[in-house]
DNA sequence: ACTTAATTAGTAATGATTCCTATTATTATT
DNA sequence: AATAATAATAGGAATCATTACTAATTAAGT
């Protein structure tokens, strides 16, 4: 993989938040840094930085969205206001009980919980 | 919500599986109960049960799948078949240290396991 | 500087899902 | 059983996210 400044761009603005962006809103940020870049420029890019493992797809739903965050981590999403919060639960506990009780050879844990975040617990009803 | 043919079917197809269907497989399923039935009803449907908790949605990467299971459960996504297995964890610890760590009203938990099947085991190198 | 192949911009194509509208069917009421 | 009110439908168009295609550009080795 060679050098490019348009992945360079993308790299970074990923790196720059932690707001779990998507291909969209990247392409928004990257249009400020490399005028005429393309989407399908962000898309290619963003897939060849998970391979190389520079950065994770989160699926939210049925669009994706980008981390920088490589520490095994989860998220909390909350339904009013749609946001990703980053949180660390650390449970080897399940890999292991998976490991023993369904013979899985397990790679990742994606754990999205959903609910309410603090900031709208009043609004609930 | 009133009675309707369509959604009947559509619902005792959903509960006729353990394959986690995608939209469209029940719609080409429908078919064949309610040969002109369209796409359209099929989406329009899934919703108003999901709505009403009678089925509940996966998303599996950015397809949505449907599960009549409404007992909590997580599922081992094998990524060398693609299966979505259902398990039980029963970790109710996740709720509790979510509550109190970072204030936040949990609704669901939403796992998917993802890695190596059984099956496929071997295959892996 | 020259060559080679990776990368790009721009656009077309795809796939899943939602939206729109005239028609049909369910349910309550007479 | 006929009527009225309106929820639900079929069919197709529209949308949204993502991927594929291609000729032109560009990084990097020689």
């Amino acid at each position: 993989m060679r050098f490019s400044h348009q992945r360079e761009s993308i790299q970074s603005i990923v790196y720059s938040t932690n707001s779990h962006p998507t291909a969209d809103w990247v392409f928004q940020k990257a249009k400020k840094v490399v005028p005429n870049i393309s989407l399908g420029t962000v898309y290619r890019n963003l897939k060849q930085l998970e391979d190389v493992g520079l950065i994770k797809t989160i699926y939210d739903g049925n669009i994706a969205r980008y981390d920088w965050n490589q520490a095994p981590h989860d998220h909390l999403k909350c339904k009013e206001c749609g946001e990703l919060i980053d949180i660390e639960l650390i449970d080897d506990d399940v890999r292991r009980k998976v490991k023993n009780k369904y013979q899985f050879e397990v790679d990742d844990v994606k754990m999205v919980i959903i609910g309410t975040c603090h900031k709208h617990k009043n609004k609930g009803k």
